[in-house]
This record gives structure tokens, C-alpha cells and sequence, in this order.
DNA sequence: CAAAAACCTAGTAATTTACTAGGAATAAAT
DNA sequence: ATTTATTCCTAGTAAATTACTAGGTTTTTG
């Protein structure tokens, strides 16, 4: 499992999606704005998305992204597996020995933790996170708002 | 949040540390051994580790590097935030306006998201995952090793 | 037809990862 | 005391990844 900044460009830009496309397509322009992401790699991590079916496409003006499903069945994990080409987690897989106990005890072990760390990314899925927002909504557009990520 | 191969490289050197560390220090040579990461590389990422009191280092002849505090107080996140540098979550830190409120509701699902993953890297330790190992011990040194990975 | 959008490809700058090289300080062993 | 094994430190660099730029093509709406 990797979380770099490129899965959180994807998870970022999904969310968006969950927010806005229940009705109309949202465009990639709309969300380079939102985020501050270039157009072109939007494009490119939206590819990998496509290919996967988390996201449909509509062309032509008025165009734009749909989520590809429901969001609730769409994980953290899918999404971040779409863009981030998947890492093997440990090195000995074939050409190096695995026999001599040690390594193995170690890539066992962290085998054990990605597997964790990638099926509570598998049980988080987009819907959770926008229902969540509605329990405690903050960020208000007021004059404070510049410091709430002082921590 | 940052999970990459850095990160790897650190917690499978400090579960190597758990493991083999409790009589004898264990050095930077086996590990890098055990592990296949080049003794140089390592000695960057124990700088690291060593600056957050994770490891204490003893030179000369017969050292090596200790735990530097008992495995049940090292948390993977601990790790982690040692050697990767901590990522800020969003982009609106100050010089954005956040104020449309759309980015910024993205922004805070993320940060609640990312939020969610340290608290579960928080909550694993080191000794943890070690005493695990008992429980199913698998990867024995047999002829069918090479193949635990096919998944 | 014109315009707005997805879709595609190639190249490249910027950053990060991982390593190489060369040493200095420390402490054990001979 | 000298040698040796280790940590500790710095600078440079190759390789990989991330993020972007540029330039298109297709599709669909108006």
C-alpha cells in the first residue's frame, strides 16, 4: 500500500465528485479549480480512474465526471490502488531466499500490517465520508477560517 | 499522512530492531543483510530515527543500534512521521481562500480521512505486530516459500 | 460550424528516493 | 598503541516518481 500525494489528488478529486456530480457532470476545470490541480494531470489520474470504474466520463460541453457507482461502494483503498500502481510489499518474492527465517520473519510482519493498514482503507468508502461531514460541519466562510489547520 | 517505501524501509529495519535487538545491539551491516537496503541509506533513515529517541545508537566494535525505548511504546506512526516528513493535508493553509466553502469542505473530509489513518497507525505498536508472529508462523524455511506472495 | 468538454501522447521540470563515496569519532580487541 | 568495527556525518548523484506543459483528437451540444 502507498499514500502519497498523488492518491490524495485522487481521493481529493472523487470527493469533489461525490459533493457535486449528483446532478450535473462536474469538469475537470471546475475541480483544477477547486483544488488547485493542473488540468492535465487531472486528466491523467482520471484516466487510471476511468479504467477502473470509478468515474464515467460525458463529452461534449455540458460535459464532465460522474462517480462510476454509488460512492458508498467506492473504498478509499479502490481509489488509491487506481492511481498509485500497486507496490509489492516485501522483496523476496522469487529472486532473493527467503529461507533463511530472518528476513522472512520481518516481511512477514509487515505483510501483516499492510494487509491492516489496506483493509481499513477498504472499509472506508466516499459516502461515509460525506454523511460524516454533515455531523460536525466547520470551515464556515468567516473570517477565522485561515487558521483552522494551525495544528 | 505519507506511506511509502521510505516508511517500509524504516518499520521493517525496527521490526528487525525488536526482534534481534533484545541482548546484543543489532548493526546497520545486518540489517542491511537481512533487509537488501544499502548500509548508507540506512544510516540516513537511523539518523532520523535516532533524532526522535526510536533508536539509541552504540559505537565501536560490538554495537550497533537498540531500540530506544521498549517496543510497545513505538508506534508505527511514530515511524513513519520520523523518516517521512510530515505531508500538510490540504493546499488552503493560509495563502488560499478557503472561504467558497467547496474546497474547503473537500479539504476537511480529506483532513478528517487522513486524521482517521494516523489514529489507526497510532494505535499499532511494535510489539504488537511481534507478538502476533506467534500466534500463526508461517514463511517456514521449506521449498514451497517462494510462493506465499502470489496474491 | 463553433465551442466545450473528454480523451490521448510525448516530453520535461521538480521532487523524492535510494544510493555512492569519503571521511571522522568512538570504543573494543589484539 | 594500533587496528578494527562500528556509529556518525556530509556532499554528491543516479533513478524513480510526481506534477506539469504542450499539443493534439474526438465527441457532443448549441
Amino acid at each position: 500500500m502507498r499514500l502519497s500525494t498523488k492518491g490524495r489528488y485522487a481521493v481529493t478529486a472523487m470527493l469533489d465528485l461525490a459533493l457535486n456530480g449528483a446532478d450535473n457532470p462536474v469538469t475537470l476545470a471546475d475541480i483544477s479549480n477547486n483544488q488547485g490541480i493542473s488540468l492535465s494531470y487531472l486528466e491523467q489520474l482520471f484516466a487510471a480512474l476511468r479504467s477502473k470504474g470509478l468515474v464515467k466520463g460525458v463529452r461534449g460541453p455540458g460535459g464532465g465526471y460522474f462517480l462510476g457507482k454509488p460512492a458508498a461502494e467506492i473504498s478509499i483503498a479502490n481509489i488509491i490502488c487506481a492511481v498509485d500502481e500497486w507496490v509489492e510489499f516485501t522483496r523476496c518474492r522469487g529472486k532473493q531466499d527467503c529461507h533463511s527465517g530472518q528476513r522472512c520473519l520481518t516481511h512477514s510482519l509487515w505483510d501483516d500490517l499492510s494487509k491492516q493498514i489496506f483493509d481499513f482503507l477498504t472499509e472506508i468508502n466516499l459516502q461515509e465520508l460525506v454523511d460524516k461531514r454533515d455531523d460536525h460541519k466547520r470551515c464556515k466562510p468567516t473570517k477565522t477560517t485561515l487558521d483552522h489547520q494551525a495544528a
